[in-house]
DNA sequence: ATAAATTATATGAATTTGCATGTAATAGAC
DNA sequence: GTCTATTACATGCAAATTCATATAATTTAT
């Protein structure tokens, strides 16, 4: 019977942090956004902000409650946070007319401008990313990242 | 000339928020790990608060900085993470003696009873990925993102 | 048509977080 | 050895976040 260290290659390769997808994943989040991060934080914004303004770049408008899928927090935080960036002309409110509960939320015209770089500064690190590991590695991942966004649905 | 949709099938592909690595990476960490954050919470624990914990399962002990790296949060938030852990006696501190600035923190035996369920359960949830995908494509996904952290990190 | 259930958003209060800064220990320059 | 710079951690405070709950609009059941 071979050792440990042969038949368990897979577990004992990374630690307990850096062997579990969602941690990894995570880090790898992280570590591709660190040098954008930096110019949205001289820019004012917070990660957060971030996401939303970003996310908003090529919806018509998005419900508070789909924001909040996004951004990945409670629907009461994505309420002051739009507020926030309503207040500062950023983003719009809108209330759908067949279902008045539902508040829809857009880039306004100021929001866009200021939001411009960053969007093509995000899009020149993705191209730089590509270019790295090549389209068609990226694109098997990013075909492979959505298959378990679809599959953890359900 | 073909028509845009055509020349720019990969950038009409997804919407800004899911065709970015950063987003994607993001979105499909939290998706995979939303069921056990789920128990996560259930045990009285937060999202960070299971990562502190959690990677340290396999370690002798890290230092504040090396937890805020990992955590990926300021140094000043670990402090007071850690702070609260410690009281629930579920962390323990130790100075170095070669270097009496750092301090040492590692799980006691009660923080490691606390969460032994939830890495069983964590290991489990992996499992179930890998058997979903294929352990090859999982491992290819690994070994690309640990290039993309290595790269970044220049 | 009305009451109950559901959905979408808002708000109060406690906790958590980040930023700026402070303090203590070590390393480096001379 | 002394002075300065650097590193590691802590703390004050304002802002952000969450949890529980409230409110309002819509849908469903009867």
């Amino acid at each position: 019977m071979p050792e440990d260290q042969n038949t368990q290659m897979q577990n004992t390769k990374y630690k307990f942090r850096d062997r579990l997808l969602p941690h990894l994943l995570a880090r790898a989040s992280h570590s591709l956004s660190e040098k954008l991060m930096a110019v949205v934080r001289a820019r004012g914004l917070t990660a957060r902000q971030w996401r939303v303004l970003g996310s908003l770049w090529d919806e018509d408008s998005m419900t508070l409650t789909e924001l909040s899928d996004i951004v990945f927090c409670e629907q009461s935080t994505t309420t002051r946070l739009v507020e926030r960036l309503v207040d500062l002309k950023l983003l719009g409110k809108r209330l759908e007319q067949s279902d008045r509960r539902k508040v829809h939320i857009y880039l306004t015209v100021k929001g866009r401008r200021q939001i411009d770089e960053l969007v093509k500064l995000s899009e020149q690190f993705e191209k730089e990313t590509v270019d790295l590991f090549g389209i068609n590695q990226i694109e098997e991942m990013k075909h492979q990242l959505h298959e378990m966004i679809e599959h953890s649905k359900k």
